[in-house]
DNA sequence: AAGTGGTCTAGACCACCGT
DNA sequence: CGGTGGTCTAGACCACTTG
């Protein structure tokens, strides 16, 4: 699992701006200048610069140079497959989980069924947790893990991260996710739990894959709609479907 | 504007997908065959399928090949700055729009110092549109376009694609966006016009720069909570920000 | 004219997968 | 083992910006 040079240098260079050592309305060094810094070619340091480019850290404008972008303002990006104790720990946020639910299962339980309905039946671990912060109930997240390929999932790797227990204990190569947003009714049970007036929550479904294309994962997670915020960056893009 | 040899290529694979030239659970032809079918190097290659890569339409597998994906079944990816009649093109919707407004402005509408509160005064359009589907109101499209760069609107413009329009005869050259999905209360104007019978809606904003990191638009969506359907695709980052 | 990013190349070595 | 994708290189030419 080691990093690619041109991974490392991409994460140097996003802490540097994060920390003020680049900072925004400003030019990052030119590649030019960046490649004896870190002693590759130029192609490495404009793949990891693309990596920047693309979550919207610099923007790069031909004959000036990289120019760091400040997207902190109106607070920056959660798209992307991230999971609840990355994100607590990337924003410092004072967030608390509280695990409902862990309970093997031989067949996807109604809710998964009723949202996707083109999955088969299959084994796995029904997760349900919820997430306070300030002592407030803010989402309540419904994992489906599928037996292959998690056969085990300790009491407390749900507690803390089932995504560092995936990648770190079990090495599962995540990686891609679709997920859809949409407003949904819901029922007294779980209105009672996220404490709402109304019966209406803002529903991010996701289907999780692993590199090999299977899935692995399927995730409810049912927001309040008054805390609900989502926030992207998005490039126009050349290609047209 | 010539498109650069890699953008040929990612878009000429990206079509032979959609028109089943290349099917799912299929692989591409290798790096090296697609090299001799292009008539170009390797890396040029690999640049084209990372781009078809990110959007979720293949999924490269280490020591076995591309994988065409199938995100069809379940629709695919709306994200990204893409304009409405951009999307009714390529998904082929019986989509309406009803131009509400168009005046000059010198300075921002109300509702756009509420939601964009960092904004100053500016000189600009304001836009309003209804947009129909299958004669029913589903979005409502608030746009503010700002004076320099935008010096005239014609109507008709705004009836058919501004970005067509900014694009093609003002030649501005559209780069990125920040978006932020949230529930929002509404007034009775607007409730009036989205026809909904509760005051609240899907408020889509973003704000629209240019290459050169100007800000150049502003937009407020409304969607009908009930219609609304915000479909995306995610790759895990290595990146830790 | 000099410096910048944008594109492309031909080659190299590696890790992974299958037979 | 041969084929695949993953990474990296050193160099080239171009288009754009600024002085």
């Amino acid at each position: 699992m080691a990093e690619s040079k041109t991974d490392l240098i991409a994460q140097d260079i996003a802490s540097k701006i994060k920390h003020g050592q680049f900072k925004s309305h400003e030019f990052l060094p030119s590649e030019n200048q960046l490649t004896t810094l870190y002693g590759t070619s130029r192609e490495t340091i404009r793949k990891a610069l693309d990596q920047l480019n693309s979550l919207g850290l610099i923007q790069k404008i031909k004959g000036k140079g990289s120019l760091v972008l400040n997207l902190e303002k109106y607070s920056f990006p959660i798209s992307g497959i991230t999971s609840f104790s990355e994100l607590n720990k990337s924003l410092g946020m004072k967030a608390q989980t509280k695990l409902l639910k862990l309970e093997k299962c031989d067949d996807l339980p109604q809710i998964f069924k009723d949202n996707f309905p083109e999955q088969d039946k299959q084994a796995g671990f029904y997760l349900r947790r919820l997430r306070l912060i300030n002592g407030e109930p803010e989402v309540l997240d419904c994992d489906y893990l599928f037996n292959p390929p998690i056969d085990t999932l300790p009491r407390e790797a749900a507690e803390h991260s089932i995504y560092e227990y995936f990648e770190k204990k079990l090495n599962l190569d995540i990686s891609y996710a679709t997920k859809t947003i949409t407003v949904e009714k819901i029922n007294h049970e779980l209105q009672d739990i996220l404490q709402l007036s109304n019966s209406t929550a803002v529903l991010v479904a996701s289907r999780n894959f692993l590199n090999d294309t299977s899935l692995f994962q399927l995730t409810l997670s049912f927001h309040n709609p008054k805390k609900f915020r989502f926030v992207d960056f998005a490039r126009r893009r050349k290609i047209k479907l």
